[in-house]
DNA sequence: CCTATTTGTTTGGTCCTTGACTAATCGCGG
DNA sequence: CCGCGATTAGTCAAGGACCAAACAAATAGG
């Protein structure tokens, strides 16, 4: 079981198969680095393995123009599967999806707001086996299950970070739901996961640096820069509702003044439209209030894009980004949102930073948890798919 | 001169000897990867070329306790040499290394405030001529001469960037330099070659997650992610000065209020004690005075690592290093500006990144950049090293 | 002194590359 | 339309790079 030099060619050409779908072998080797009959034999035993599949579909040459066009090659969909769970602000979303990539499988329980996290996991838990029936999965071909935790994640112990009240902080998370599953579970926060899983599926799609920001309950973050998940020491990198953007600001949760947080957020927006339109609103009714003219809703919605958007023109001259991506609830708003922010963004930023950035709605909407949870649990169990080779 | 497996296997390990130093063989099979056995055999191929020498002294195995010691190598010092020019904010500093990383010669010059590029080229070709002579090197052993240009640089491009006012901006340094010495030249931005210089020699030493912040007439900054220098899209990543601190501040060049940059710098802080000590007043005075007592001095100082700490808070927010590198010439008041920083700093930053967070000074002083000059054309030309190999 | 541990070297065999060859397509001119 | 060169994909054989395993050397700790 010691990882011999052709594991290690194996995985890497697994691994490669597995972020970029169908490719050619010569593309294949031009990416592992290793050379085109290596990679043909590497090829023929996955093939003989079931784990590999060629199709019939022929890939264009690098070339462009003349050229024999390449055999496309990708992953076995049948060869594993990987569930999502994300714990969200008051839904616990489930997903299924398989080695390529594919979604097969998406559910969604509704939670009362601040829901206990003990029956987050008893619910999860439920849904997962629900799912799991329902798409008639051999539970041995499931890889992980991924979890998406709201808040800061503290990588190092592997717990959601404490030090801001939060009913998660210090929850053993994995082990929780791994107890009730009996399957191996990993987890991590939910912004780090939909960066990824934009990065994968979405609008950061092959981006090597960008921020994908998250405008939810609270508000959060995180980045890649050099193409890779910045972390931090603690897993709190990109973690930005407690950029001060008003040093004369309301007072935050945090102790500072002025936070994004805030400013931004399904919960101060919404606060901050109580007192005329009363506490039965919701966020969906906001927004088609607001498109149908009403200029309480567009004004709070701007309000919030205003402030997000001179945090991201901070963000921009820190990071200087390709792009940032904004998801969470509140991107549902679209244009009413993105318009003011992408303004205030222009004009926090210097033009080195701000004339390279684009600012987009993320394209996964309330998945993008769910799917990077699956993301990160393919991401890190392709040494499974190999292990069952060659028997 | 296609590069072959063992070319790059040669090279894995002469990068490896010359970022740490002396090491023994088996200590490097663990870095790169390599076998033990395979480790010896080239070894064994760069001492014969006389690139690598092996040393007397023995170290002590991996496990720390019993085990045979390691025989120590490292490159030959005598191999390449190059050389490092920092154009600063008045001063032109040229040093000369040795792919041990061992400083052999530093020169300095000064120039008025805000001299003319062209003349910087200038003085700086002839100051490197006269360090290459009274070094007695011969020419063909010099790998390359890195330089320092100061505020962000355009990777992309290769030029200072433009669109902040500035006499460097879009000027073609490499190649006027190398016009002038006829030898090859690399530029890049002076914050991220100060934070690679700490990095290799400095404070951050071996750090995987660091901030760098360079407090000199501007306000500038770098920081390292993943074990890699941050660029983002443009090379403008980590160019925190304008970093807004204060949204009802003064106004900024760049059309914003309350820019970090407005606060803290040299040329702020001397113009803040303009109308009470007069305008022959320099930095050094400055300090000097403080440390005697005197309050406006203190004050001065005191003002400028405040604002420099609560950006320092939200950069830890946003990246969550594990350490804050402080530079430039600010850093030489030492308490009197890091005490009210490190306060300011943690003030503004949650207990999950400032109290991971260590802050402290540069280790480097003003040979920083030049420094990290040094170490850029290092880490560009193991390649040459090797190309000499094998007559 | 003896055991446990780690380094550096040797050796047979595995993995991978190089270089050639065939296969498949494009673009061109006829 | 066809044939032809140019270009790229995939495969095969020969040789080189690398590894695993075993061994000798050198130390620490009993």
């Amino acid at each position: 079981m010691r990882e011999s030099r052709a594991d290690r060619s194996r995985l890497a050409v697994v691994r490669l198969l597995r972020e970029r779908g169908t490719m050619s072998r010569a593309d294949i080797a031009r990416h592992v680095g290793l050379s085109r009959s290596t990679v043909s034999g590497i090829i023929a035993a996955l093939v003989a393995d079931d784990l590999v599949v060629e199709l019939e579909a022929k890939l264009t040459p690098a070339g462009g123009g003349a050229g024999r066009p390449g055999a496309a090659v990708m992953l076995n969909p049948a060869s594993g599967e990987a569930i999502g769970v994300d714990f969200g602000y008051r839904h616990v979303h489930v997903i299924i999806a398989n080695v390529a990539h594919a979604v097969r499988i998406a559910k969604s329980v509704r939670l009362p707001v601040g829901y206990d996290p003990g029956t987050g996991f008893d619910v999860a838990a439920d849904l997962v086996r629900g799912a799991i029936e329902e798409a008639g999965t051999d539970p041995s071909r499931i890889l992980g299950v991924g979890v998406s935790v709201p808040g800061p994640f503290d990588t190092k112990r592997g717990v959601p970070a404490s030090g801001m009240p939060s009913p998660w902080a210090g929850i053993p998370v994995a082990v929780e739901l791994a107890g009730r599953l009996n399957l191996p579970v990993l987890a991590d926060g939910d912004t780090k996961l939909g960066a990824l899983a934009e990065r994968r599926w979405g609008a950061a799609r092959g981006l090597d640096e960008f921020v994908y920001m998250k405008l939810h309950g609270g508000v959060g973050g995180a980045f890649v820069s050099n193409g890779q998940l910045a972390r931090g020491v603690n897993g709190g990198a990109g973690e930005i509702g407690h950029l001060v953007v008003d040093a004369t600001g309301p007072l935050c949760r945090c102790g500072n003044r002025g936070c994004l947080e805030t400013f931004v957020g399904l919960s101060v927006v919404m606060r901050a439209l109580e007192p005329t339109y009363g506490d039965r609103l919701t966020l969906r009714n906001v927004i088609t209030m607001a498109w149908q003219g009403d200029r309480g809703c567009i004004r709070a919605l701007s309000d919030a894009g205003t402030m997000a958007g001179r945090a991201v023109g901070m963000l921009g001259n820190i990071l200087n980004p390709q792009s940032v991506i904004i998801g969470g609830a509140l991107s549902a708003a679209g244009e009413l949102l993105m318009g003011p922010l992408r303004e205030a963004a222009a004009a926090a930023s210097l033009p080195l930073a701000g004339d390279a950035m684009t600012i987009q709605v993320g394209a996964l909407g309330p998945q993008a948890c769910a799917l990077g949870a699956v993301a990160m649990v393919l991401g890190e169990t392709d040494e499974k798919l190999l292990a069952a080779m060659g028997t």
